[in-house]
DNA sequence: TGATAATTGGATAACTATATCCAATTCAAT
DNA sequence: ATTGAATTGGATATAGTTATCCAATTATCA
């Protein structure tokens, strides 16, 4: 029910949040994200619109998060990239529904809202923190990395 | 964040609750629930083979629930068009990841449990019984209908 | 059995999401 | 200023979703 672009999006998020402050290529990203480099650059393009990651060009440069991870929410990732809309207002149009949702449309409203308010209540900072047999995209703690290569060993699909 | 199959597929088995058990053609719900003709046929044929619908031909056929409306929850229609996946295993296929779930992959699993239970304990049944200035489908109370033409004015969008 | 009403399924079109490639641009370091 | 590293954005390709049309099939009624 998640977007392939939400997925990668939160992937590539999660990953600076591991690294931040320090600013991380496309390239290194998609290495260390298993994303697709090419697809990566249009979602962190959106990221970067979306006022979530910053991207600094030239020598040197790369991408680091906007705010700190204890800041960022799941939420606002994916709104940057694969907004959740709310039902406003009535689907079919109908006049008589005006404000007011019908039964069933407020239900699916209501599932939305849960969706909302829990990616809202998640933190990149408590993801992080949060005592797991698996490290967020790794398969073993993550070193400091500067020159960085390919990311360890990897079955399965 | 659904698709527009499952919100056709809602409208329509929503419609058909209100009418059960009498039989209405995909014109009679095409028109009800302002879906194209067309689309809803295939639409329904989901339905059928999911088991929530039957359809029968001939001269007086049509479709009808399988269910009794108290026995049809929401998830059962969504899981017929556009089944609602869980997030099973790591999607970076990382063999330490194994059967557990790192904490980003168990959140977004988690907000899709929340909307799984929450479509299981909505029956079609409670949906048509809910006190509401709106009635599902319609600007005003649905009468038994027969010969049944376009339904009632209506603007916006 | 014949006529009519209804679903079924195949072919096709338009649009969106996903994905790739590459030339242009920007900027830091020297 | 020049070079090299990095993002940016345009063009394009592929796949999946949404949507339409119509001939074939099925079943009921007279």
């Amino acid at each position: 029910m998640f977007s392939q672009t939400v997925e990668y999006a939160l992937r590539a998020v999660c990953f600076l949040a591991g690294q931040a402050p320090v600013a991380r290529t496309t390239d290194q990203i998609a290495a260390a994200t298993r994303v697709p480099k090419a697809y990566l650059s249009k979602v962190l393009q959106g990221l970067s619109r979306g006022g979530v990651v910053h991207s600094q060009r030239g020598l040197g440069g790369g991408i680091t998060l906007v705010k700190t991870p204890d800041q960022l929410t799941i939420l606002e990732v994916v709104n940057a990239v694969d907004p959740i809309c709310r039902i406003q207002e009535c689907p079919l149009g109908l006049a008589a529904h005006g404000v007011r949702l019908c039964p069933l449309h407020k239900r699916m409203d209501n599932a939305l809202a849960q969706v909302e308010a829990s990616f809202r209540n998640s933190t990149l900072a408590e993801i992080l923190a949060e005592p797991s047999e698996s490290i967020p995209l790794c398969d073993f703690p993550m070193p400091p990395m500067p020159p960085m290569q390919a990311v360890a060993t990897c079955e399965g699909g």
